[in-house]
RNA sequence: GCCGACUUAGCUCAGCUGGUUAGAGCGUCAGUUUUGUAAACUGAAUGUCCGGGGUUCGAAUCCCCGAGUCGGCUCCA
């Protein structure tokens, strides 16, 4: 089954895109039509009602029309006309975009903008006709240019419910006029569909920014700007922890960290190509002298210069640099959202210099600790190759041979390490080299881009890096990128839905909350004394609530704030000695309670269980 | 940047077609209570109704401009 459903439901979905898109010609008869596909779990169609914005408000009428068609069960008939009559019929019936994707039909043989050169779009004129006859669907009255299948009539559609209406350019294009489109989920069953709907709950119920708020990880402010998040003491916490694991394997191999400004003269990116390639992007900035300078949009060029510093020996080589820190990127205001696309990105950016020879073994280091790290978080990871498109040279630095060749070494150290079980993107590489993408799966079966490794033979062309080899010679060196949770901000969203907040000992802003059952001066004294003893013996995160709460209360509170250890200290701990700690849900390994324990054992196990970097509870 | 929707207390939201001192729950604070593994009781405070301009006798409500948020599109070194 592929991501748009198999035969059947493809069919219903498909049909009821045509369903709706009836219902639309009957309320608003001026309606213009595009296109209308099948999308993962549902359809959509791209529609233009001149002088009207259809909202979500106007979705009860539409759904009615809809329910009534779909009563009648009118037949869905199937009909092939010769093109000049199909053409014929897009401008009797005032469909330009039909008509269009008929002159596309009738000169390149395909109506699908990914198939067509972009420029072509709607454009080609001449040239011998690919097809003679074009395929038509009709329901009722309706009836629509298309390719097919579909149910057999619109009474067999099974569930829906439209969602949203969102502005799309028809077909793709931005500089194309921009359509209405009119998203809808169905499903074969009502069951299907009301659980569909409960995910969308469950995912809103994790989102980043909700829990963000509710956790107190990170805040938004108008006065500092979209996109530029404000991490608290929480957040922090969680940011560096997550770091810390990268850069303890990293340190492992033999990184250094290095530390760069954020701003540079202009002359660094005019230099390595990004001034005029990536101008829009920059956040300039002007000194009351006139001289221009940006905020770093990437850390590359700034660590060439340490490279560069002084003359290097093949002996020193491969040096290897990291650093975490902030880059600057002006993106558009309609991008901005959450952690997911920010302005201000945090990168756990490394970079490798190293001789051609040595790019195998550096690869392979790197791609271990990206292994290491999201074994760690828990997700699992499917490797992209992405490369340059030959299509757009003028994207790319660097000669063809030189891609022929880079590309050639990279295919040959994944397929020597996982195979062929990976796939190839054309046009996804960066513009200074081919690189090693990795899709992260969460728990809801979603999948990102979280790490990248990348080689790069553009850079250390542009900026002249060498080392002296055997001989005395200067030889041109490579340079190998890598970050492994990319942006930490984006891989933060994913974290917290991944997680859904319930972060592991390790990573947990707060790992132990001590509650007491009253505020008893000695029960008190005591909670204090085992929460110092945790942060000072074992260095742990320890809070304390001795308020005048409810026993009750205080664990609902723990439970929400998804705290991995509670423990009550009262009169019984005093006597005895023991704690009787309470493990978050999906920490437990063990069914019932857990047995009572030594404060002292009770902090060693938890210490540890921090420093190994695991998920579950030992106790 | 583009299309559309939204913005009322710290949070979630109510406030019909313009009409006195703008509400609820949770949270906060105070007092009472001194509590044993997911919400004690009582009371109180809290608003530039996103900002600015306009229409009107009168604007949270209508119009315009701007900001922010959300859903998409385009983009994403």
């Amino acid at each position: 089954m592929n991501k748009t459903g198999d035969g059947q439901i493809h069919a219903m979905r498909h049909s009821l895109a045509h369903i709706m898109a009836s219902a639309v010609a009957k309320l608003w008869p001026k309606a213009r039509f595009g296109v209308g596909p099948v999308v993962e779990n549902g359809f959509y169609y791209d529609i233009d009602v001149p002088g009207v914005a259809i909202s979500e408000e106007d979705f009860p009428k539409i759904e009615a029309e809809m329910r009534k068609i779909i009563s009648e069960k009118q037949s869905f008939v199937h009909s092939v006309k010769p093109i000049d009559e199909a053409l014929g019929w897009a401008k009797a019936s005032r469909q330009p975009y039909k008509e269009e994707l008929l002159n596309d039909l009738m000169r390149a043989g395909t109506t699908l903008a990914s198939d067509l050169n972009s420029d072509e779009l709607g454009t080609i004129t001449s040239g011998e006709a690919k097809a003679s006859e074009a395929s038509f669907y009709t329901n009722g009255d309706f009836t629509d240019l298309c390719r097919g299948p579909h149910a057999k009539t619109t009474g067999d559609v099974g569930e829906f419910k439209l969602m949203r209406v969102a502005g799309a350019y028809w077909r793709g294009k931005d500089t194309n006029p921009q359509m209405q489109r009119l998203y809808g989920v169905a499903f074969e069953t009502k069951k299907e569909l009301a659980e569909h709907l409960l995910m969308l709950e469950e995912a809103k119920k994790r989102d980043h920014r909700t829990l963000g708020r509710d956790l107190d990880l990170f805040t938004f402010s108008e006065l500092v700007g979209q996109g530029l998040p404000l991490w608290t003491p929480r957040g922090t916490t969680l940011r560096t922890e997550l770091d810390r694991f990268v850069q303890e394997m990293r340190d492992e191999v033999g990184f250094m960290a290095v530390t760069v400004p954020h701003i540079t003269k202009k002359d660094l990116y005019e230099k390595s190509g990004h001034w005029s390639k990536f101008s829009d992007e920059l956040f300039k900035i002007k000194t009351r002298e006139g001289h221009e300078f940006a905020m770093k949009p990437m850390n590359c060029p700034h660590h060439t210069q340490i490279y560069d510093s002084k003359q290097r020996s093949y002996r020193d080589l491969p040096i290897r640099y990291r650093e975490t820190t902030m880059v600057y990127r002006d993106e558009q205001t309609g991008e901005l959202g959450g952690l997911s696309r920010v302005r201000a990105i945090t990168q756990d950016d490394a970079h490798v210099f190293c001789r051609y020879s040595q790019v195998e073994t550096e690869v392979l280091t790197l791609w271990g600790i990206v292994e290491k790290f999201y074994s760690g978080v828990g997700m699992p990871l499917r490797m992209r190759l992405s490369l340059h498109d030959p299509a757009k040279r003028a994207d790319y630095m660097g000669t063809d041979k030189q891609w022929k060749d880079v590309e050639a070494t990279l295919r040959k150290i994944v397929q020597d390490k996982i195979g062929n079980d990976f796939e190839e993107a054309p046009g996804d590489a960066a513009f200074y080299g081919p690189k090693l993408d990795f899709m992260g799966k969460d728990a809801l079966g979603r999948e990102h881009q979280v790490a990248t490794i990348q080689f790069d033979f553009n850079q250390p062309e542009g900026f002249d890096l060498t080392c002296i080899d055997e001989n005395g010679a200067q030889e041109r060196i490579a340079m190998v990128h890598c970050a492994v949770m990319g942006s930490i901000e984006r891989f933060l969203a994913i974290y917290i839905e991944h997680t859904g907040g319930r972060f592991p000992v390790w990573a947990a802003p707060e790992q132990i909350r001590i509650v007491t059952p009253n505020q008893d001066e000695k029960v008190v004294e005591l909670a204090q004394k085992i929460a110092e003893e945790a942060r000072e013996k074992y260095g742990l995160r320890v809070e304390l609530d001795t308020s005048n709460e409810s026993v009750g209360k205080k664990i609902r509170e723990s439970e929400m704030q998804k705290v991995p250890y509670l423990v009550v200290v009262g009169a019984k701990e005093l006597e005895s000695g023991l704690v009787m700690p309470r493990v978050r849900a999906d920490m437990r390994v063990k069914e019932g309670n857990v047995e009572p324990i030594k404060v002292d054992n009770f902090l060693h196990t938890v210490a540890n269980e921090a420093k190994s970097r695991v998920s579950k509870s030992s106790i």
